[in-house]
DNA sequence: CCGCTGTTATACGGTGGCGTATATAGAAGG
DNA sequence: CCTTCTATATACGCCACCGTATAACAGCGG
């Protein structure tokens, strides 16, 4: 073989840094290049075009989002609860995922094929959501609407800008927390 | 005066359709000059550059989003509850607004000045939910919380992509503002 | 009716990005 | 050590876009 090949994987990792801070705007061939120390001579030996690069990128993301978190939070076992905060973890505070995430979000709001993927992801993590809620709630609708709260305050707290008077953003959350999953709800 | 000039209000009403439906990237002055009919030759008359329309299009989407909406909820009065779901409407369930919301929360994480807006307007928001939160729930701790908790659902909603097992979306929502507006917690 | 006045169309230069073609360089194999 | 093979550098054409300069043109005042 000649020089050494810059791989598949090393321009799909660097598109993805740039989706996570620019949006896929920002995921433009001959930046990746020179992120990479190389130029685009190279690129298309492994991608046809932009758009294959991109596909690459949100197989990659779907599979790190789903597969191998799951994988991960089953092989270290634990109870429901354990189980569903370590998921939340290795998705949304690992600096890596988190950003891409928030990125796909919108890019989903305006191609129908990201929509596509980005269903498939939520749906796998609300089934934890649901299996875990289910323990401590009994009424199928309740359990949904919790974790509908659950998904919406992991995702959309990264969408607001509002202050909270004195508190942090992180007592609040917490508190917040104990509302939606600590605290059954009683019917009067 | 010479032909009759393309205002500053089209280009702008221009520049926040193409927002709307393609983030901040999609603005671009060609493309708003053919989307008007005429060309770009009229737009560096109202506006020094790009930049500027910008910077006006939010001027335009804070004054909407904040005043004129507060305005309206106050002239046209009721008990909180009313109040608030008459925000709630306004602000996101007439098509213009939200979309334009949406790609403003987007955009806020990349640019400085964007966020500087977004926290004005969320705060102006979460004052709302505070007062009318408060008119049922004592501890204001509690009351941030479920006002976050309102707040994360309205916006984080639009972003999830997730089924609900038969269950339209609505059907959740309808249950989850159930439990954050209607059945104040009691401590065990 | 004719000449201002100011807005818009048109043309231009510059930049940056995509995808292709060709040359080059560096490792593997003889 | 030389050949060969392949990834990459380089150069190219193309297009979209920004911002400017200049020309044309539509109303209004005289």
């Amino acid at each position: 073989m000649g020089a050494l090949r810059t791989t598949r994987e090393q321009w799909v990792e660097a598109g993805l840094t740039a989706l996570a801070s620019g949006g896929p705007d920002a995921v433009r061939v001959e930046a990746l290049a020179k992120a990479l120390g190389v130029t685009k001579g190279g690129f298309y030996g492994s991608f046809a075009d932009r758009e294959a690069l991109l596909d690459a990128m949100l197989d990659t993301w779907e599979r790190e989002s789903t597969d191998e978190v799951l994988a991960r939070v089953e092989r270290e076992g634990g109870d429901p609860r354990t189980k569903i905060k370590r998921a939340g973890v290795l998705t949304f505070s690992s600096g890596r995922l988190l950003p891409i995430d928030l990125a796909v979000r919108d890019w989903a709001r305006r191609d129908e094929a990201v929509a596509d993927r980005l269903r498939r992801v939520d749906n796998r993590r609300m089934g934890l959501l649901r299996e875990m809620i289910g323990t401590f709630c009994a009424d199928p609708d309740e359990v949904e609407a919790r974790s509908l709260l659950a998904f919406c305050v992991l995702i959309g707290e990264h969408f607001l800008a509002a202050d909270h008077g004195g508190r942090t953003r992180a007592q609040v959350l917490a508190r917040a927390g104990e509302l939606i999953l600590d605290q059954p709800h009683r019917d009067a």
